[in-house]
DNA sequence: CCAAACTGACCGACCAGTCAGTTTCGGTGA
DNA sequence: TCACCGAAACTGACTGGTCGGTCAGTTTGG
């Protein structure tokens, strides 16, 4: 697991116990939830000390915070990248959502954190909590007035749709990380395109097929 | 609000008791989520002493789970209630979603209960977690597979759609408790309902538009 | 040499859960 | 009608453990 650390030169000491304890904060937020997870257990599963925590974050409140948007700028980051050779902004939203499905399967704890936690952490922590969703909803209301641009689609809401869409793939996302034997995520992937891109009147057959065996 | 309390008999002392700590529980972890509600401060809203609130219940995770369970039932119970009289299952799937838009729009504590804490409540609570989202998604997968009896609807993935749905549903209420000035609920419900009803593929105009109003 | 980085023992607030004792109340027999 | 009983319901002071946050002192590195 690779974390993005915006704004702070890489490779020095500093920077290298930053992302140790981010990186253990995500172990541990992941595993116990934000309340169960004790700063204790962060900073000995980095390998630093308690005081060395409260150095570089006020906090485990900040933490949390500074966790979840290094996720957020991740997520939107890697899925971004892959998007830059689609044709149109529908095949965009089509490969986003492939994306999204494979960067979850890959990193549950990301997905467990960032779905789950976020949301259960309370609203003690202000806006914060809604970064990931936000930033992601972001994303699909992007490429959806794209594609409304394109004269793909309808002028419509995109900013409903993009929540509506986010929220759909959240819950499917959520129910596979609470019972992942009901097979892989990639099993979903054709039912769920096939729903969503349905849901705002475009025809599945516009796009070649040929993509979709490529991850499945 | 009003909970229904199965299986007990109505009007003794202890039930008044236990309703009285259920409403209480309510309000509480409404305002401060699971982990900040101290059973404290439910025991004393709701007029009785600690000792009492381990008389009836166990824990206080069991004060939650027992919450949820009535939420759950008093939601799914009262939405049917609405659809009796609906000709067809997608009108009933249609008049479902009017109810539970009416429904959280009315009972804040209740939406923020069941959608948000219940996620955030942590995956330590086993399985009952995921209640009121089970509940109601299979409320909404009967009313499917209803219509798909009726040829109204081809055969599909129902279980899929209905998570899908309930997602969309949970995420726009969500993001209305977050922030409701953004305008009431109701608002979204045309744009919404056009949204999934076209995700599986029905015209819109098969409905008769005059219930719209109704609620609106 | 000094400041930045780091250490870890310690503190104090918070809070779920306990328990010994008190009150309420339906039943029972005289 | 009433005295009495036992169980159910209830009380609230107390405890034990957890854990976020502190700080006086040490190490590192430029």
């Amino acid at each position: 697991m690779q974390l993005r650390l915006p704004g702070a030169r890489r490779g020095t000491k500093r920077d290298a116990t930053r992302r140790a304890l981010l990186e253990s904060a995500l172990n541990v937020f992941g595993e116990k939830g934000y309340h169960r997870a004790a700063v204790d257990e962060i900073v000995s599963r980095a390998g630093r000390s308690k005081g060395t925590a409260y150095f570089h974050f006020p906090s485990k409140e900040a933490i949390f915070r500074a966790l979840v948007r290094e996720l957020a700028s991740y997520l939107v980051e890697r899925v971004e990248r892959e998007l830059d050779d689609e044709p149109t902004a529908i095949h965009r939203l089509d490969a986003a959502l492939l994306s999204v499905i494979d960067i979850f399967t890959k990193h549950r704890t990301l997905a467990r954190v960032t779905l789950v936690e976020v949301a259960g952490a309370g609203r003690a922590f202000g806006d914060d909590l809604l970064f990931v969703r936000q930033q992601f909803a972001a994303l699909i209301r992007r490429h959806l007035d794209a594609a409304v641009a394109e004269g793909a689609l309808e002028p419509c809401d995109t900013d409903l749709i993009a929540t509506a869409w986010f929220g759909a793939i959240s819950e499917i996302v959520v129910h596979w990380l609470h019972d992942p034997d009901r097979g892989p995520l990639h099993m979903t992937y054709p039912a769920l395109r096939h729903l969503l891109l349905q849901s705002v009147g475009i025809d599945i057959n516009q796009l070649p097929s040929d993509r979709i065996p490529a991850h499945a």
